[in-house]
DNA sequence: GTCTATAGACAGATAGAC
DNA sequence: GTCTATCTGTCTATAGAC
């Protein structure tokens, strides 16, 4: 349940957005939304004109709020692997996954253009900024020269949704530690010892 | 639907093993199940005691199909770096994702404890086998000095699964490739250039 | 071993009263 | 705007005949 405060479509976008990161799509049904969001099935329909829409309007929000949470570590002061190593070692609920990550194996989501262009943007947009700062810090700022930017961005990306499946597949977010960890290591010039951040 | 040449319990595991691989477990029915192995209600419920037992004995199939197949490319002849790129660039169903990394995501398995310990036990094995590499690696097999075996063993493991979430989002496996060569780079010394494997 | 019948609960809505 | 009723189909089995 959530806060009165919340009008009824926003209280019935929070749900969905709990519940998608939580069981996906799939795994996401309209009464489990109501459920939660403490609305009435008619209140529901009047709002939005089924999942698909309900889930779009949730999605989009969670991808509006990565998009600004990870600007905030990229845009910090700093040199720029200082600024990857702040997006990289920010806090995470590790064990909860990526919200917006999650949804590419939900084969609902990706089968839908509508659905899948706002999670397809965010990491677009997420591994261009990388792309930015990358590039930046091979010119001397503190990552090792004549790297390919795009493609190291891409591995920065990777390692954080793929730092997700070790900790859940363990239990623990150990694993995604030791993946960032092992990334930053890995992302400074030979005579780099990484910070302790 | 498969080969008659297969008994109904090995058609059931496959039919299971595939809508798992691509639908996860909260979105695999037994009825699709049947529908795709050829198989009766009853029989499937005469062979297997109901959908968890089948999607264990499928999930500990995948689990030992897919150790096999990275051992195949990380026992092979060259220096462990060459091992460690023959493992990341393999050729691989790349927007199918991965079968076992892909059950993370389902909240079903990973509060099953009996289904998720074959997930956890083949990444398990695998951070623990890419581990022994790197630290022969880093000991002049091509990789660079001062590595932490164990956090850049989990860095390689989690690009790979992470390659999989971008190349899922765009709809393209380039976005997987980019990561996989962004970590090579990375992998090797500073002044080795990343061979064309 | 495989088949059909049955069953209670839920999925994902639509209709119409208030 | 919200509520209750209703509906068709699916989920995950169980029971018992063949």
């Amino acid at each position: 349940m959530y806060s009165d405060v919340m009008s009824t479509p926003e209280r019935l976008i929070s749900a969905t957005r709990d519940l998608l990161w939580q069981r996906g799509y799939v795994g996401t049904s309209p009464k489990a939304i109501q459920r939660l969001a403490g609305a009435g099935q008619g209140s529901m329909y009047h709002h939005f004109s089924g999942k698909p829409a309900l889930a779009l309007a949730a999605i989009r929000r969670t991808a509006d709020e990565m998009r600004g949470t990870a600007e905030s570590a990229l845009d910090g002061p700093g040199t720029p692997y200082e600024r990857i190593a702040a997006y990289l070692l920010r806090e995470r609920d590790v064990l909860r996954g990526c919200p917006v990550g999650r949804l590419t194996m939900d084969p609902e989501v990706t089968a839908d253009e509508t659905l899948r262009a706002p999670v397809d943007e965010t990491l677009d947009w997420l591994r261009g900024r990388l792309t930015g700062i990358v590039a930046e810090g091979t010119a001397g700022g503190g990552l090792r020269p004549g790297l390919d930017a795009s493609a190291t961005a891409a591995a920065v990306v990777a390692t954080v949704q793929g730092g997700y499946v070790l900790a859940r597949a363990t239990g623990s977010p150990a694993a995604f530690d030791a993946a960032v960890h092992g990334l930053l290591a890995l992302l400074a010039p030979d005579d780099h010892r990484t910070p302790e951040v």
